[in-house]
DNA sequence: ATAGGGTTAG
């Protein structure tokens, strides 16, 4: 009963027996532990899952293949994967069920190199991968980028025939879409043959975060044709679609006919639909949405709202969002200086200054922003200004050259994305060493004309180097495909693909 | 008798 549980996921049920059979005189053995441990991890219960781990020990079944690759399971979803790698080392016999439980924790927990390392030294133990395992490392190169080290797994699958299998299709799609490989997509998804929900939405997805909402879409639509159900997954691809291509009328209608399909509007995609609102201008709409909203506001529902009230200049309704944010997530970095970057727009110092002081106060955690490229099945990252690339005297060069014909071409460097107590031209500096612009000369430098460059980075690109790209794909006549935690951004001639809505 | 698995906002 406790595995039956288990297996259909309803793990409170798999452990509120697991308790009960403690009460009773019957001691669990070594088939129970991996469901109740299952269970654990299924409702990331860390607690009860320690728990279970005290009592298997006690009863002895702590050296066992099954229970040991459950506990490995466990702690990896409960997001412990160092703890997991523990019981990982302590185990004496290793299967291909262990060595995936353990690569997947490091996949799904975004310990990505580890991921590809893992899997490496899991051949090396000449234990052969199978499509499970496949999975993992398909999504850490899909993490970080890595397109010809993505694409060398696809042939290998290819090789070993994994490719017929639905779930290793959609992981490929996938690992091509977060590559910016979107035409790879494509002609995989129109090759597989028996496309699910899961595989359709991927490929909805792809669309959208590469900024063809419209072929989001006529995809969207075809699914409908072919008999498939849409789930809250589709829904939240498809208006995701619609709000990175501004289409307004399209996303409202797909979020009514949510309900059509009896699928639940959640947060996310009321998120989806604010972001659709606010960016299209609609501020006071979008505002309305969240206030009445029956499900639960979380900070950054707001924080959509507060982009766009720095796109609009809407500093009235900024100060009345930011309250809100605060309230919910006081120490959010980003939400700080998302607000003085208004007030900056607005040569408001004062308040700049007194955001800062704020920020300062309550010890913000601010995340790092760094870009990186994949070059030789190696992955180059860069931070704002670094100089630890031992190709920084060329990159740095490179980009002072860039600078001339730029400002000639009309580049006008924007510097209210720097905090203002910097002199103006210090400013312009530090903006034009931005880790993504550091990322791309190390492209232009090493890799062949003709190739496209494409970057990673961990942040939202800023609006300078956004701007400043699109001048640099002109000067240096190169394709340069710009991941951002967001978005891609396909900068060609002088042009990006998003059309500045972004 | 027992395990590991694909899509999802900001």
């Amino acid at each position: 009963m406790i595995r039956a549980y288990a297996t259909e996921n309803q793990f409170h049920r798999s452990l509120n027996l697991y308790s009960k059979m403690l009460d009773t005189e019957l001691t669990p053995d070594k088939y129970a532990f991996p469901f109740a441990l299952k269970s654990c991890a299924g409702l990331s219960d860390l607690w009860t899952g320690k728990q279970i781990h005290l009592h298997l020990i006690r009863y002895g079944c702590s050296v066992d293949l099954f229970v040991d690759a459950a506990l490995v399971d466990m702690y990896a979803k409960c997001g412990e994967v160092e703890t997991a790698r523990l019981v990982f080392d302590k185990m004496t016999v290793r299967d291909l069920v262990s060595w995936t439980s353990m690569i997947s924790g490091y996949a799904h927990n975004g310990y990505n190199s580890e991921t590809l390392e893992f899997f490496d030294l899991m051949q090396n133990s000449d234990v052969k991968p199978n499509r499970v395992s496949i999975l993992s490392v398909l999504l850490a190169c899909g993490n970080l980028g890595m397109l010809r080290k993505g694409e060398w797994f696809h042939n290998y699958v290819i090789q070993t025939g994994f490719q017929s299998d639905i779930l290793v299709a959609t992981s490929i799609i996938d690992m091509y879409t977060k590559c910016g490989s979107l035409d790879s997509a494509h002609y995989l998804f129109d090759q597989t043959m028996g496309k699910d929900v899961v595989c359709w939405s991927a490929m909805i997805a792809s669309y959208g975060i590469h900024g063809h909402g419209r072929k989001a879409i006529d995809l969207f639509d075809r699914l409908v044709d072919e008999g498939v159900r849409p789930n809250h997954v589709t829904f939240t691809c498809i208006l995701s679609a619609c709000s990175h291509s501004g289409l307004l009328e399209e996303g409202k209608k797909y979020f009514d006919l949510m309900k059509e399909y009896e699928v639940v509007q959640e947060l996310k995609h009321y998120a989806c639909m604010v972001d659709l609102l606010a960016r299209a201008g609609k501020l006071s709409e979008a505002e309305k949405l969240i206030e009445r909203m029956p499900v639960k506001q979380d900070s950054s529902i707001w924080g959509s709202l507060l982009g766009a009230c720095r796109i609009y200049g809407n500093l009235d309704l900024a100060e009345k969002v930011a309250d809100r944010i605060f309230q919910l997530d006081p120490t959010h970095a980003g939400y700080h200086v998302l607000l003085s970057n208004i007030y900056a727009a607005k040569s408001r110092w004062s308040e700049v200054e007194r955001v800062r002081a704020l920020m300062a106060g309550k010890s913000t955690k601010k995340i790092l922003g760094y870009s990186w490229i994949e070059f030789k099945n190696q992955v180059y990252k860069f931070s704002v200004g670094d100089r630890l690339n031992p190709q920084s005297e060329k990159i740095y060069s490179l980009l002072e050259e860039l600078a001339a014909p730029m400002i000639n071409l009309g580049y006008v460097p924007v510097t209210d994305f720097v905090l203002h107590d910097i002199e103006d031209e210090a400013k312009e500096v530090a903006l034009s060493y931005h880790s993504e612009r550091l990322a791309i000369a190390f492209g232009l430098i090493n890799m062949s004309p003709g190739t496209p460059i494409r970057i990673t980075k961990n942040l939202r690109i800023c609006g300078d180097c956004h701007n400043a790209i699109k001048f640099i794909s002109k000067i240096v006549k190169r394709v340069i495909i710009v991941r951002d935690m967001h978005r891609f951004h396909h900068f060609e001639d002088g042009v990006c693909s998003c059309g500045d809505y972004w």
